[in-house]
DNA sequence: TATTGTTATACTCTATAACTATA
DNA sequence: TATAGTTATAGAGTATAACAATA
């Protein structure tokens, strides 16, 4: 068990990571706010789902995804089918448009990362990458793990944009 | 200098990593917005200074750090005294309701902390930091490195609520 | 003129609660 | 009755721009 000194840094650190966050999402095309691209991204990632899963996903409420989720699909970002198992679900898609966009996206992230952390080893940002899972998995953050099964998870993504890494 | 993937996973870590800091601002007071925790706990850990510079430390505009100000002061919580130097300005100082505030929120945040990470050595809770205070390093961010020295940062905070540790 | 800080306005993200449709 | 999802409403956080006071 850590010290009480490492938990309460961790806390401002936590906290003080938040301009980081806005300074990544200030590369994001104007038309596309970064709860758009969070579901685009999980889509892409996890494959086609209901509203209830991807609200699992972001980890926020699902009113807040219903949101998100009407604002990609007036944009014409992702297909929502009808669920052949319950009429009150939809099934949600990212459509060619949702992973070209992605696929800007991606390249933006990835361009500004590399720019910043140009003197990071690939081992470092691994590293980070395991904590910060770690981490969110410790906060019982189910995001964090492998992804459940779901009912219609069964279609996996074609080819994600961004290249697989143990989430 | 990292793989492309990783950047982009680490993309991904920092979008969703906002659940975890949504988690541990719901155990704040009600009367204790996370804008004003993060003033006090700057107040705290810098000892005091002007607008100015705590925007800086805060990484927002000034307009919103004004607007946090207002609310810890309305509160109660810090101190506003003319500056001498500059009439413009005003040096802002946490008082012993702040610092009895900023007590019991670091003590929820290290309890929540430590009942999340109870399997955390200190050793990784120390590498997470590190790497964190890095990476807002890298990204430009003046808050990770040693406070720089400001005209009106003389007056060293006499005992910080938490301890220092190297930020 | 430039700088410090405040205020007005607007936008994004989030949560709660009330509601509809279906299970 | 219970569940999936939507919508209305409210609150917090942020940024830009216009403004006031002082340097």
């Amino acid at each position: 068990m850590a010290a009480q000194s490492q938990f309460a840094e961790l806390a401002r650190q936590l906290s003080a990571i938040g301009a980081v966050k806005r300074d990544l999402a200030r590369v994001l095309p104007a038309h596309c706010p970064a709860g758009s691209a969070a579901v685009l991204t999980l889509l892409d990632r996890h494959g086609e789902m209901r509203m209830s899963r991807l609200a699992e996903l972001l980890a926020v409420d699902m009113s807040v995804t219903s949101r998100h989720v009407a604002q990609v699909a007036e944009r014409g970002w992702i297909d929502r089918a009808p669920d052949p198992c319950d009429k009150r679900s939809r099934i949600l898609r990212l459509n060619p448009a949702g992973r070209a966009l992605l696929e800007e996206l991606s390249e933006r992230y990835v361009q500004t990362l590399a720019g910043a952390l140009d003197d990071w080893s690939d081992d470092e940002v691994g590293q980070l990458n395991t904590m910060l899972a770690r981490l969110r998995s410790s906060f019982g953050d189910c995001r964090a793990r492998a992804p459940h099964h779901f009912e219609h998870d069964t279609a996996a993504p074609a080819m994600p944009v961004t290249p697989a890494t143990p989430a």
